[in-house]
DNA sequence: CAATATTATTTGCGTCTGCAACTATTTTTC
DNA sequence: GAAAAATAGTTGCAGACGCAAATAATATTG
């Protein structure tokens, strides 16, 4: 039986993220940094509009259950890298959003993060072959992927400090 | 500030996976077929040499600790898809291999990951890139890879039945 | 060849997760 | 405007994981 090239890609596309996700993994772990887990549930309170978010929308970019979020920010709150208020005029949400020492942990992970990324995936890309993997990663994106993650993309393009999540699991 | 093309790719690259991963294994489930972890248990033993392997080579391989692949194969056995027997010439060594009914399932499973892998990955991607995709990520694997898994990409060109593997999480 | 070290696997324990049930707080409806 | 429905979030519970300790079997060593 013979394989077709997309299969194959297919395949060394997931052996690529499962040995690259352990070594940032634990590259981030070895430095004493956020989790990779807390890494993107902190890049993705500072990526919202106005820095806040409520629980489930956090929960639903972070491809996380409601109650798994629910948890996960008790434990970040308790760190103190979290803060979480609850909405005056709708009692029901409550407000997430980063404190100072949760932006530090954030931007301290990112140093070290974005070096990992150099090491286990950048430094072995060309430019152009990572302008055609964006390309048709995006495309993959439009196809398959829900709205919520395109706009994600468009931040890329903006000014302000950026970290690059690896959005979800 | 701005991201290099290898940074958007890296994010793409592991939102696309994120995504797609979710896809396939939710596909899996409603057809009823093995879980996603579970087929990569079964399909790292069916591709092993003489379709038997010991423990920990298979947790090793599926990058599960040796105490989850203990509980993940006992499962396994007791739903009768995989064969645990003690070596005669090593009492510590257990060999691990499939069952008649493993086999099914395995195929089974195939039969629907395949068309999942097409309708997720390999429709959005033309031969010349797919065959790009493979070059690029084989490259990365030689670089941060185990030997390991360069002879699990050896096996792509063989006559024998092929299943592709997400190897590991 | 018995005591010790090494290797292969499993078990105890604490952690994290998702589902479904629950609580709390609006919103709708009649 | 009270009862019912809907919405946001949290808790109970059971499943699965990793680490470190325990067990079981073989290999080494003096």
């Amino acid at each position: 039986m013979k394989l077709l090239p997309q299969q194959v890609a297919w395949r060394l596309f997931l052996t690529v993220h499962a040995l690259s996700y352990r070594k940032i993994d634990e590259g981030l772990h070895t430095a004493g940094c956020l989790s990779f887990d807390d890494y993107d549930v902190l890049l993705t309170v500072n990526e919202a509009d106005e820095q806040v978010m409520r629980m489930s929308e956090l929960a639903e970019q972070v491809l996380l259950s409601k109650s798994g979020m629910s948890r996960r920010v008790a434990r970040l709150v308790e760190r103190g890298l979290l803060h979480r208020e609850q909405c005056a005029q709708d009692g029901r949400v409550f407000w997430v959003s980063l404190t100072p020492s949760g932006r530090k942990s954030l931007g301290k992970a990112w140093d070290v993060y974005s070096s990992l990324i150099e090491e286990t995936f950048a430094n072995h890309v060309t430019k152009p072959e990572a302008k055609l993997f964006g390309e048709v990663f995006q495309r993959i994106l439009d196809r398959i992927g829900s709205v919520r993650h395109r706009e994600l993309l468009q931040a890329n393009v903006t000014d302000e400090p950026l970290f690059v999540s690896r959005v979800l699991r």
